[in-house]
RNA sequence: GCGAGUGUAGCUCAGGGGUAGAGCAUCACCUUGCCAAGGUGAGGGUCGUGGGUUCAAAUCCCAUCACUCGCUCCA
């Protein structure tokens, strides 16, 4: 077992163990790909939305808040292009054990034969030393001819194949062609199967497939059948953006590595709605702001590192990734796409209505290009938890594990702890919890020893620690410990708000 | 989905055809009192689930569910 591996369970047992993150239905033996947050989990989720919402929404004036439905008009997925491309036929190789999509696999095949007509196109050229036009050549030769009929006949067998969602004839077409697995050079194949990214239910009592519904496999379009209204009932001037977090589901084949990958997810999103040509500088923008927003937690700047797609999604112009170090390696955390102008005219053609915005300052009418940045709040969790476990070995020879969260995050802020239970330590503790526990997400323990106590919210990931003593009692203060030095100071009652509100407030970490 | 591996207490794991085990954790009481694992006692498991073989199955066989890793896709 490689050590990343080793951490990376560590750090899901640690997450079970100390109420984070629960297996969904576990007494039902569990349910493949879905997760529960316990009572930490939710703190530190909640805490990491706040400080989301507070960056995007709060700290911008033009950016506004939405919270869509999760059920959507079936034709808006018909429009944002996922019925057709969230569809994959997909075939494996028995041999090799390999998977490919099947429309792939045949593209290929046709590519190969294109090649061929290319290179004897070259050939002639040399002989006859003429330049040819492909089209041209292709007329005059007949082998070449048989090779764009072959190709055109292929390609008119796959589109019927798929328009009459055939796989069978999928399968018969890879099968005739001859296609072989380019790892195992086989034709062993099983057959085509299709699917389906979008979980599918009905509205209704009834099987009626005109009432059949998706659960979303994004937020986004939430916002941008939205536009109008928001844009006009919020008084909003391009540019400006509308910020929306919400549970988003994706029936992925496999889902792995915990909660990086669930099926059921939150998304947190923002759509930035820019004037058409200016959608590349705002781009640009939200690239470095969106960095700058991770690097704001002092994770590390080396974790995070930007990763510039190559091949686009058919609805961007440009796109990139921030990328964080996970204990398995650097993965997608958040994205920032260029998604052009594509989903407001989808949705104006299949709606019918205009999604124009009218700027006064240009004095015409367009239909606004987009930038999206959507951050996986799951991931985000788990960058959290996995960037802040630590097993520390101690001076003393013994070990702590710890979870070094940004305060900011922490579920619980500050642990209260009577010494002992004697003396009316207890009761001046429960003072303290009151005079707190409304600003602070706090904790009153007087089981265990003192040294068990502090080790327990260690391993929780609370910052503070507030130990009352017998000094107390005498002259009104405790001793505060902090979680990552271990080091502790004697502190007046009185000054214990200001100094956790310190450590803890979103504002001393958002600039 | 396919392949390989795994599944025994909250956690980490041992055992293995004949009455279910350990350490830690949990709870109660006592003790101690500033960096966990002192004493006494208690609770907790139909050995993932279902079926089969057997006088007898947690153990062997089959199926199934879940987890881990790989293939594919992605927030």
């Amino acid at each position: 077992m490689t050590n990343y591996e080793d951490v990376f369970k560590k750090v899901v047992s640690h997450a079970k163990e100390y109420g984070y993150v629960f297996q969904s239905s576990e007494v039902y033996d569990g349910l493949a790909a879905v997760y529960d947050y316990g009572p930490n989990g939710v703190e530190l989720k909640n805490n990491i939305k706040n400080y989301w919402w507070k960056s995007m929404v709060n700290m911008h004036e033009n950016i506004v808040g939405l919270d869509t439905a999760i059920f959507m008009h079936p034709t808006a997925w018909k429009a944002s292009g996922h019925v057709d491309a969230f569809n994959d036929p997909l075939i494996d190789n028995k041999d090799s054990k390999k998977r490919y999509r099947a429309d792939v696999l045949i593209e290929n095949h046709i590519a190969k034969i294109d090649a061929k007509i290319e290179k004897d196109c070259i050939k002639a050229a040399k002989r006859f030393g003429v330049a040819f036009n492909k089209e041209e050549f292709v007329s005059t030769n007949k082998r070449v001819l048989e090779r764009q009929k072959k190709i055109d006949e292929i390609n008119q067998k796959m589109t019927s194949c798929f328009s009459n969602a055939n796989l069978k004839g999928i399968k018969n077409l890879i099968e005739e062609l001859d296609i072989k697995c380019p790892v195992s050079g086989t034709n062993n194949w099983t057959d085509v199967r299709q699917f389906n990214l979008m979980f599918k239910t009905q509205m209704g009592g009834t099987a009626d497939s005109s009432s059949d519904l998706y659960l979303r496999p994004e937020t986004a379009q939430g916002i941008f059948v939205n536009f109008l209204n928001v844009q006009k009932t919020a008084r909003m001037k391009i540019p400006f953006g509308i910020a929306q977090i919400g549970k988003a589901f994706r029936n992925e084949i496999v889902a792995r590595q915990f909660i990086f990958r669930m099926k059921e997810f939150e998304q947190m999103e923002m759509q930035f709605f820019v004037p058409p040509g200016e959608e590349l500088k705002w781009y640009q923008y939200w690239k470095e702001s969106r960095m700058k927003w991770h690097q704001s937690l002092k994770m590390g700047e080396d974790n995070y590192r930007f990763h510039d797609h190559q091949s686009l999604a058919h609805y961007a112009n440009a796109a990139s990734d921030i990328e964080f170090k996970f204990p398995f390696g650097f993965k997608e955390l958040e994205g920032i796409h260029s998604r052009t102008d594509f989903d407001l005219k989808a949705h104006q053609k299949h709606s019918g209505r205009k999604i124009i915005y009218y700027d006064s300052k240009m004095n015409k009418s367009y239909v606004p290009y987009v930038i999206e940045t959507s951050i996986g709040l799951d991931r985000m969790f788990l960058a959290v938890l996995s960037h802040s476990f630590f097993e520390e070995k101690l001076e003393n020879g013994e070990s702590r594990v710890v979870l070094k969260i940004p305060s900011v995050l922490a579920p619980l802020k500050a642990a209260i702890l009577p010494l002992t239970k004697k003396d009316g330590m207890p009761k001046k503790a429960r003072e303290i919890m009151k005079s707190l526990q409304i600003d602070f997400n706090c904790q009153y323990e007087e089981k265990d020893s003192i040294g068990k106590r502090y080790r327990r919210q260690d391993a929780i990931g609370t910052p503070f620690s507030i130990t009352v003593d017998h000094q107390t009692l005498e002259d009104n203060t405790v001793t505060l410990r902090d979680r990552d030095t271990m080091n502790q100071e004697r502190i007046s009652v009185e000054k214990l708000h200001s100094i956790i509100a310190e450590k803890v407030n979103i504002s001393n970490y958002l600039v």
